[in-house]
RNA sequence: GGCCCGGUAGUUCAGUUGGUUAGAAUGCCAGCCUGUCACGCUGGAGGUCGAGGGUUCGAGCCCCUUCCGGGUCGCCA
């Protein structure tokens, strides 16, 4: 291998296109795929730019460049000499390069390598466990290395367009302190303080509201995240968002920076024009029209109240529901619908159980106008009819209705709208849907608690109009508090928070903390809020989420470069790891393992 | 913590009611080949059927336990 030192490179391989024919290029890549005839070898020539066909030939290479051209193999590391030809042979259409080859007129051999378990090229089928084990080789695949530059691209364009809003990137701790409610943290042992800990943030917020009170006014950040709890396809263990707080805004001044970072995102990523400004919806109509807090609004079937139909319908599921104070719900299942088979409609009921509804009633309007379905032979004509006109079915039409509490009957009809929607294939892809979910409610109930747990954070403010309900009717309180949804995922969430230090004491108190426990816990913010706290909100957006939507990805494994597994583990370097007991007495620590 | 799917050659998979020596494709190795581009042709090597236990005359296949990967409910302020 008589290395490199001496070349210069002069183009990427991806790079080399008609308007150099003649001239000599210096290129330097991995072999994709060498094709030996004999006296005649065709490399695939592969960098992050992309495939240049380079072609060995024994009649007018030097016996030293053609013998590096035998030896080689895939993801060898090779530098050529040559000159850029036009195809002597057939033009290949599916290379972007396919027009030109590269005649070697000098050959080096810089690194060699195993043969590799994947194949790096797109469309391949291993497992995703072999190409995470593997990750150094799965990102050389050109769909993996897109991804991650579309994810280069769109920080880039955050921060300028943020840079340019005024805002002031600061950067936060990433060892802070633990604290009560939401997920749990991520721990590190202090060395110097025996039996305490450090926690990794599950975001910047208390932080960020620290530099509002410090007079920073804008700030953003992007922030690596931690939350150590079970993983999805759209959740890892650490993740990425854009912080950003500011002073003295109104729910509508920071939605308009948000919507603006967004808008620059589109244009310079995707070369889309965002249409300002975003729809809105409160968070009520999101629930009753689409069962969901995320809505996804590239189609319509929206859910429809339909129990005023059937408080004396003779159908006793229904009539139960009702008096238990339930209710119906109903969505029409367009053009088709009808034809769903026994057996898929058998699987839509077992799908709705997974959100603990109780069972799912349908019916089916044949072309010839004929009702058949699950209840049509147990409930009056008058109501059935009531029911078609209500929902505007058609023949074809089927409908679907959960008769349960509310929030279960609103949140698996609003599931099974969203797989009807993929499988009747009612979702126009090339949509990006936008939309602000508003006026969320500051409180949820926790059953396993046994109290009202914050449905965005301890720090989000009541609605102004909502503050007098605080003590008495808490679950009604509203939040000013506001998602941005794209195509049904969440992509952040934000609030105005709370800047007095009486009514973030008041909220520590629906949370059920005494005044003990808030000053325990929360002391040094409580503290700090009487100093002079300017209102103030801001928002996060995951990074993650965002590119893998840009992209059009699956999972969140997709668009981060070494991604954790489902639990949580790296399987490239084996994280997390034992260590040995050398390194845990410093920290005071000894590992007992529960059987 | 629950439920569902999967684990057989380097890789992707097939493997019948439990029955002789577990197959295919691709990759790999060797030889031939001047216009290939998933090059082609000839030949060859390659297996702890995830692991452990059980049933059986006999287990890739049946049972139990467990590990690993994926999806999902709970969880994720």
């Amino acid at each position: 291998m008589a290395g490199f030192q001496d070349w210069q490179r002069t183009h990427m391989c991806g790079a080399v296109d008609e308007s150099l024919i003649g001239q000599q290029v210096c290129l330097m890549g991995w072999v994709l795929r060498a094709r030996n005839l004999g006296s005649l070898i065709f490399v695939d020539l592969r960098d992050r730019a992309g495939v240049v066909q380079v072609v060995f030939n024994q009649d007018t290479n030097t016996p030293q460049a053609f013998a590096v051209g035998q030896g080689l193999a895939r993801e060898y590391v090779l530098a050529v000499q040559g000159r850029v030809a036009a195809r002597s042979g057939a033009v290949n259409d599916k290379l972007a390069t396919g027009k030109i080859e590269v005649n070697v007129q000098d050959a080096r051999l810089i690194n060699r390598a195993q043969t590799p378990p994947i194949y790096v090229e797109d469309g391949v089928q291993e497992s995703e466990a072999v190409r995470l084990k593997y990750r150094y080789l799965d990102l050389r695949r050109p769909q993996l290395q897109r991804a991650l530059r579309t994810r280069a691209q769109v920080l880039r364009a955050v921060r300028n367009h943020m840079d340019e809003q005024g805002f002031w990137d600061v950067e936060t701790p990433i060892l802070t302190k633990s604290t009560p409610e939401g997920a749990r943290d991520y721990l590190v042992p202090s060395r110097v303080h025996p039996g305490s800990f450090y926690a990794l943030p599950q975001s910047p917020q208390l932080y960020k509201q620290l530099l509002m009170l410090a007079g920073f006014d804008r700030y953003y950040q992007v922030a690596r995240c931690f939350r150590d709890e079970d993983n999805r396809a759209d959740r890892q263990p650490e993740f990425t968002q854009v912080d950003v707080e500011m002073s003295f805004a109104r729910p509508r001044d920071v939605q308009d920076v948000i919507e603006g970072v967004f808008a620059r995102v589109f244009r310079d990523v995707m070369d889309a024009q965002l249409s300002l400004p975003l729809p809105r919806m409160t968070w009520r109509q999101a629930m009753d029209a689409y069962g969901s807090d995320k809505p996804d609004t590239r189609f319509d079937m929206r859910l429809q109240d339909v129990g005023d139909l059937f408080a004396a319908c003779g159908f006793k599921v229904f009539e139960d529901a009702l008096a238990a104070g339930g209710t119906v719900r109903c969505i029409k299942a367009p053009g088709g619908g009808a034809r769903l088979s026994r057996k898929e409609i058998d699987a839509l009921g077992e799908f709705v159980k997974t959100y603990r509804a109780r069972g799912l009633a349908w019916a089916a309007l044949g072309e010839d106008g004929s009702l058949r379905g699950s209840f049509v032979k147990q409930i009056s004509e008058a109501s059935l009819a009531a029911l078609c006109a209500r929902m505007q079915a058609t023949p074809g039409d089927a409908l679907f209705l959960v008769a349960d509490k509310p929030a279960v009957a609103l949140t698996a009809l609003g599931q099974l709208r969203l797989r009807l929607g993929h499988q009747l294939d009612l979702i126009d892809k090339n949509l990006y849907n936008l939309l602000w979910v508003t006026e969320f409610p500051l409180l949820e109930w926790d059953e396993e608690a046994g109290r009202f747990v914050a449905m965005h954070h301890p720090f989000t403010s009541p609605m102004d109009e909502d503050f007098a309900a605080m003590e008495s009717d808490p679950g009604s309180v509203r939040a000013k508090a506001y998602d941005l949804v794209l195509n049904g995922v969440e992509m952040g969430s934000g609030s105005i928070r709370i800047h007095d230090s009486a009514l973030q004491e008041r909220m520590f108190g629906l949370l059920g903390f005494t005044h003990e426990q808030a000053w325990q816990r929360f002391g040094f913010l409580l503290e700090a809020f009487q100093y002079g706290t300017p209102p103030h909100g801001g928002f996060a957006f995951g990074v993650d989420r965002l590119v893998m939507m840009l992209t059009g990805g699956e999972s969140l494994r997709d668009v981060i470069a070494f991604p954790k597994v489902q639990n949580a583990s790296c399987l490239m370097m084996g994280t997390p790891s034992p260590v040995a007991d050398e390194q845990l007495q410093p920290l005071h620590i000894r590992a007992e393992i529960e059987a």
